[in-house]
DNA sequence: TTTCTTAAATACGCTACCGTATGGTTATAG
DNA sequence: CTATAACCATACGGTAGCGTATTTAAGAAA
């Protein structure tokens, strides 16, 4: 994944014959150098090298740099809205089995671009918030699987946290492990977490 | 904790009367940046003008920007040699409740420097190296104590994962809740990781 | 006191990046 | 066929930071 290849431009057509960019191509292609290289290497004029165009281009597109870096997070936003938790009901009834597929399905991308915006919003404010709100949204929603599974509402809360840590742990030690030892360490992650007195 | 705080002189004694600063008043400013702003912010320019010098000072010391960084970070390794691990083994004999007291006081300075050092890695990898060993070290002990349980090797890698990940997750989602709280929900996380069949 | 050494100031050139102003090109609506 | 809007290039002035070269100051050693 070298940081060259994020420079394909989309709707290209030929060599010379490029068709002009949307705001779009240029959110994209920011939230790529996010996930790699971190907020502070989202800068107007080496993307514009890697779109090929000049900065003409992006300020005919966004006020400042600033403007980008917000339209990037509100695009996580809203991705991340009817994400991993509507595909995890699409998948199972029973609170147990929802349970064992997020601890599944929840690490994608190897968890880049989240940890990414983790530092980011410890020096943004309005990222940190953000950031909050989707936590808690996750959170809430892995609450409700303990508690219907019949946890007390603290303990309930206690292992949801669990659960989300070792999510968040996962990416953040960068996934480690082959497939099957993997699998086999979800499964005793989901008895740990499930077993009663 | 403004980063303003930071620009006290050690070692300075009167107004006007400053002693000479030694490379490790550097390295201990730009450790509080790192934890604080991140690399990308660890600047020699702005942190002379931190340490009321210039940078004909910084560049006395150190040969450039990057053998600052290199310092900090050996710094770090130093500092954490002899760190929580050794505090933990001197508190109890056995092995449960010294994972009581690893979950107990892991958290020290709400882990900005760890998050800090953990961004960073993704962008280098001489850090990434060194904290993969660090990380590695500290599993390492954790699954000692669920051996010494009588847990299988497996059980006990799995069940320290479990707690690393709930201490770097503690970290990352920042320090919430009131000490009451937080005390029980510690020892709910013990009595569920070390609960057997 | 003179000399040597360490620490810091000053001045300089250089690069990267920001944001603006202005002008050019291309597609398309009338 | 022309006029307008969308898109981009070019050129500019400005700031922040890197690293170097040279000079200055102050304490230790002789």
């Amino acid at each position: 994944m070298d940081i060259a290849n994020l420079s394909i431009r989309c709707r290209m057509v030929k060599k010379k014959e490029s068709i002009k960019l949307a705001k779009q191509d240029w959110i994209d292609l920011g939230r790529r150098v996010l996930a790699q290289k971190g907020v502070d290497s989202v800068r107007v004029e080496p993307l514009a090298k890697l779109l090929n165009v000049t900065k003409g281009s992006f300020y005919w597109h966004f006020k400042n740099r600033e403007e980008l870096l917000e339209a990037i997070l509100q695009d996580w936003v809203n991705r991340e809205t009817g994400g991993i938790i509507e595909r995890v009901e699409s998948l199972a009834s029973d609170a147990s089995t929802k349970l064992l597929h997020l601890l599944e399905i929840a690490i994608q991308d190897g968890g880049q671009f989240e940890n990414a915006i983790r530092s980011w919003a410890t020096n943004d404010l309005k990222v940190a918030t953000t950031l909050d709100q989707i936590d808690r949204r996750r959170l809430d929603y892995t609450k409700t699987l303990f508690l219907e599974m019949g946890f007390t509402p603290f303990e309930a809360m206690v292992r949801a946290r669990m659960v989300y840590y070792s999510l968040i742990g996962e990416c953040t030690l960068g996934a480690r492990a082959n497939r099957a030892e993997r699998s086999e360490q979800i499964r005793i992650e989901h008895l740990i977490l499930t077993r009663r007195d």
